[in-house]
DNA sequence: AATGAATGAGCTTTCATTCAT
DNA sequence: AATGAATGAAAGCTCATTCAT
């Protein structure tokens, strides 16, 4: 998921989709040029629509993909040894701050940024709630491993992914990641 | 906010801003041409110009601007009259769904649309984290005026600013507002 | 209709359609790129899709509509005087074969040229028969006045339009205008 | 000649020039890409470098010969057996009628189709104006053994051919064969 | 003989903006 | 204040072809 993780020898599709999924992040999927994407990606004119037949529109499902995926193993590897949810959450918290401040703090939701802006078609709309759903899926499913029960496990996890939506919006209107970092206790208080 | 509301005799500046604010919120800043916009609005080709002489730059900045005053006046109408900081957010998630919904479900934030996507200028970054401010300034207000005192007021004001953006962005991958209609009680459980 | 006749004055439009009639004569529709019309139009970059906010097959209809006055005009000039039909048709004949001479004797009828090739709408099809129709009905005319009965003059109208636009084509596969110029008496002789 | 005969198990080159002369007939040599022809062919990607490494250009070259074959191929089943040159004028013109209604209207001579857009090659133009005189001297070769002196013979053939070109382009643009199916009738009246 | 990945020039069209009126 | 013609850079995509296997 970070800019500079994936630099060691990779295929051409590999780095059109790294390479998308960073223009994407800071401008969207509207607001970046294929030109731009293959530059960045070091590929030939005419490569992108070999490895991506329908073009921009199945680079950008491939980047939401990708990203998502980034996104399920960050989540694995905080709520592995966790003792508790909450320790859980603060962790995937303070991982999600430092890419943050990698990303140079004007990078948003990767899924939502590839996904959103893009053609007005259904399959975009059906794969970024699906995707969405996966994530949230994903923390109910530690959650119950940690002992909740299904309904709250799953309300929890619901709830943790819109504070986390919001407070990643947030930080990037300040162009700070403090809310993320303090986005767990932020969270353990009652309304 | 809506966009049947303001059908009355308008200046072609005005009209420009509504029918900018709609399509932004649909496929964002850099996914509508100006064409498109002076063509909903009926506003001539040259005529962009005449009323924002920085062209699409001004005019999403003054989107952003009418949109945030829209939210500003929306959560007046909502905690006018409410006895609790809990009565002026259920009233106001309320809202907030029937505009989701007027909006065909796939309109987002209108001040992000117009400002996340554009010129990676700081103009528009500033202007964001200012328009969120202020949103965030104004709800620890009216807690304030019910009774939290000023550090509480803030606190649940940004964290309901969070639930709310995160919300929005769970409803609208789902295409259903159901969730901004069931915010007031997520936000009110523990973790 | 003949290449360098409307080198005087002419507004971007007037030479845009020129420029293409020529190009789409020799190379048809699909042919021929709009760079290359544009530069042979000496119009910039920009302005084809201001004139003809349809782009290319806006332009093919102008191109395949003036060109078929054109021929109007020039049947006209043949009738103008004519004693009979038949040396009506002899001298459009030879002014026919004179055009094909001065074009390279490489160009084909403007009209199927610049709509034959086309994209595979219906408007296309039904400008292609409206034009054509045009032309029958106006030796038609033509013969009436100087005699004919209708149904008579329509007969011979339409047999002169088949014998030509097939004398056309003979003469362009082989490279000479000898069978445009022997049309009319090829045209007499009986079966 | 007719886009269904040949569905029995051809070679990959066969299906090749089948596809690419039903292509090239709707939308001509240039309005046609290798992608699609591979496609309708159903030929793996770099196939045809194999049975034409000329690429496009032998390809129509030999689509424009497997299709003059089929139209004297048609004019000898139509002259066969024929008591006068009127009598196989007659058969060829309804057995041509059938093709046309076969092929959705729209298709164009395909020997014209192939040839006369392609690349400006003295090749393309030798090779159309050699296929025609072939077709010219085939009907003047029927006309002779029915009686017909030698130049009465190839008079009454190239008026033949001439009326015939025509009478398709009328046909196509009148998005009907009735032109086609009156042409023996049309061609014995005099002018 | 046959294959599909790779290539970059070219395609038509839209872009945001400027300018003369 | 208002207009629409004009502009050329850039957009996303397809092109015919080559090449290594």
């Amino acid at each position: 998921m970070s800019r500079s993780a994936h630099t060691a020898a990779q295929s051409t599709k590999d780095r059109l989709i790294h390479a998308a999924s960073d223009l994407f992040r800071r401008r969207s999927y509207a607001g970046v040029g294929i030109a731009e994407i293959l530059n960045a990606a070091g590929a030939p004119k005419g490569s992108l629509y070999h490895h991506f037949p329908n073009g921009k529109a199945d680079l950008a499902l491939a980047t939401a993909d990708w990203a998502s995926d980034g996104m399920l193993k960050l989540m694995a590897v905080s709520f592995d040894g966790a003792a508790t949810v909450d320790d859980g959450i603060t962790t995937l918290c303070h991982k999600l701050a430092k890419l943050f401040d990698k990303g140079g703090a004007w990078d948003s939701c990767p899924v939502e940024s590839a996904l959103s802006d893009g053609p007005d078609n259904i399959v975009f709309r059906e794969r970024l709630g699906h995707l969405y759903e996966g994530w949230i899926a994903e923390v109910a499913l530690y959650s119950e491993q940690l002992g909740d029960d299904p309904d709250t496990a799953r309300a929890r996890s619901e709830r943790f992914f819109m504070l986390l939506q919001g407070a990643w919006t947030l930080a990037r209107a300040r162009q700070s990641s403090d809310v993320l970092r303090h986005l767990p206790e932020i969270a353990r208080a009652p309304l």
